[in-house]
DNA sequence: ATGAAAGCGCTAACAA
DNA sequence: TTGTTAGCGCTTTCAT
């Protein structure tokens, strides 16, 4: 190192990266040669290919993979836009996702936009200029995002907006919530709640029978809940059943189920937001005493492997993430090759939730 | 769409996707007015961009990212290789690394080389041309896997290897074990099983007392466990002191200990290769009537957050996921810019577990 | 074993 | 409002 000091070096590292042109000159060789020692192609002394290479590291040189992606042809390469990595049904959605486009040659960029307060759209502004189509959990910023990739596609997951014009994969939250409101009722089930998370999909404006935001789900739930007793009023009949956590959690919604059994304590079904807000609802029950599922049934909404090492093990209104990770890259497949195309019915895809009964309902 | 049918599309589609030189052909417009079409820039007759925005769209035209990154500069990209997203404990990781990498700037590419068959090894390959600099979990393959990075910083996780020329981040096993070892030995118990999974770092070629391949990890617990009882002869004191799980699994790992406890029923505690197959060991546990922690202990290894979530919650030897992902960056930041060269003692960084008492030890 | 020339597809700067 | 020119940094020929 200090015997070659008197290279020219310079003295403050300049801001831009050093290029090819810039190592061949301090090697004085041609940028060919540099290119056969970085890459490890024959055809070059080995003196020289150890001089050159001890030079780019010096000078702190990497291949740009832009310009070399230029010459050699690109992979695909996709956006991935979800909002938190921490909760177990984003990772099982992204690994489908990540199958699906690895087969296919494809690279995934991931953008977990849950931390320091960035929104879906701040993730669809990074990833626009450097991927050729994003996949994304958007809410309602898939409208704007869809300006940003100006003509890429995207498919926008757990969105059914009528007038969005990429491509969609909605979840048929109606049936998901007939089909567990009903199996509860046959069961007998008196006091049923929803744990609601009105974070995602609040802007929707629906509201519950207290006038507040509701998620889309939760306003599925809230339309059965409310029908419940035909015998009242024309005021709702059941104003409390649905409750509002506090955050995307197990914590919350342990919270939001402690404050519910204190105030309720008559609740004999809990359906929650997700899964991991149903992990927090059994934990809560466990610690008052309740017995789920004979006092208390309990049912989550994802079917994430989770839920089968809780105790008991959680039922659940399971959707088939795989199924829905081989639907958005399929539809991406088809976009980005001109076999679908956008504006047709064929760009909106509805996924069903499927009843998994285990243990807890 | 009809009315411009005479326009000379090809009649089949080209095996080359379209560039911008294509599309202004079509349109009769220069290259130029084709970027301002497609990036949405003013100086452009509105009737002239939407004719443009069609034409691109039948000809199924994507700006080249490689092109447009070369000429605007890029940002950083860098790959992560992990084994599998649908274990808990690697999409916590790949939270925090996305985060600590948004925060700079950067993107993240993920590889998550579980299915079909993959190697770390075929991860780092597909990554290599793409990205600027790796984070993985790579185990033996991580020296191989430099080679590929032709220079390029790399940050192989859960790798010690004194050899190794790259960058890596360690786990103290030796004393965890010993941290753990020691505590539930403090507590009395007699029988204490550990449940490995020889899947990952089998090839070190440290063999158990009965002479099969083990985990780094494992024979850190090997060794503790089978010193237990001076009393006997050169033979191992303790020879089923370990235990062979199938799979990194909770099914996997509830198989294991239901066979263990089928042969030995005396065992009072078991330590797991990881959380999720300290999940498993639970379960076999409440299974098979025995009270936990009273009759048996159970200690995990991660320190994930699913831990919080079982009955009991899961005591564990935790890692600060937060300050692995951290680490890595921070070195990888290090390595890019120059601040840390490899080849120093800088770049091989320790990391201990930290023994974390909740329910179930 | 090494060098020179050409060009990948795009956008910024400048003309018209 | 539109077109022209000049590279971005690299790898591919093809020469030497």
């Amino acid at each position: 190192m200090g015997s070659k000091a008197s290279r020219s070096l310079p003295a403050v590292r300049a801001a831009k990266p050093a290029t090819i042109l810039d190592v061949a000159a301090a090697a004085g060789v041609s940028r060919q040669t540099v290119t056969r020692a970085m890459n490890g192609m024959p055809g070059i002394k080995s003196s020289t290919r150890e001089r050159v290479l001890e030079l780019a590291r010096e000078l702190n040189y990497t291949p740009s993979r832009f310009a070399r992606g230029l010459v050699q042809g690109s992979h695909v390469s996709v956006g991935l836009a979800i909002p938190d990595l921490g909760n177990p049904y984003y990772p099982a959605f992204a690994s489908s996702v990540v199958e699906q486009a690895t087969a296919r040659g494809w690279h995934v960029v991931v953008d977990d936009f849950g931390h320091g307060g960035r929104s879906a759209l701040d993730a669809v502004e990074r990833l626009a200029p450097q991927v050729d189509a994003v996949i994304g959990y958007l809410g309602a910023d898939a409208d704007r995002a869809l300006v940003l990739m100006s003509g890429r596609p995207l498919v926008a997951l757990d969105f059914a907006d009528e007038g969005f014009a990429g491509a969609s994969i909605a979840f048929d939250y109606a049936r998901a919530a007939s089909a567990a409101v009903g199996y509860l009722r046959r069961q007998g089930r008196q006091r049923i709640v929803y744990i609601d998370w009105p974070g995602a999909g609040a802007s929707t404006g629906t509201l519950d029978p207290l006038g507040r935001g509701l998620s889309v789900r939760g306003s599925a739930f809230a339309a059965l809940l409310s029908d419940a007793s035909p015998g009242t009023s024309t005021q709702s009949a059941s104003p409390h059943s649905v409750v509002r956590a506090a955050g995307e959690s197990a914590a919350a919604a342990k919270e939001a189920v402690e404050a519910l059994l204190e105030r309720s304590p008559d609740t004999d079904a809990v359906i929650a937001f997700n899964d991991l807000m149903a992990a927090g609802a059994l934990k809560a029950l466990a610690q008052a005493g309740r017995n789920v599922p004979v006092d208390c049934a309990v049912l989550g909404m994802d079917g994430i492997p989770l839920g089968e090492l809780l105790t008991p093990e959680l039922s659940t209104l399971g959707l088939d993430l795989r199924e829905v990770g081989r639907t958005a890259v399929e539809l991406l497949d088809g976009l980005l090759s001109g076999a679908i195309q956008p504006g047709t019915p064929e760009v909106r895809r509805v996924i069903r939730h499927e009843l998994l009964l285990r243990g807890s309902a």
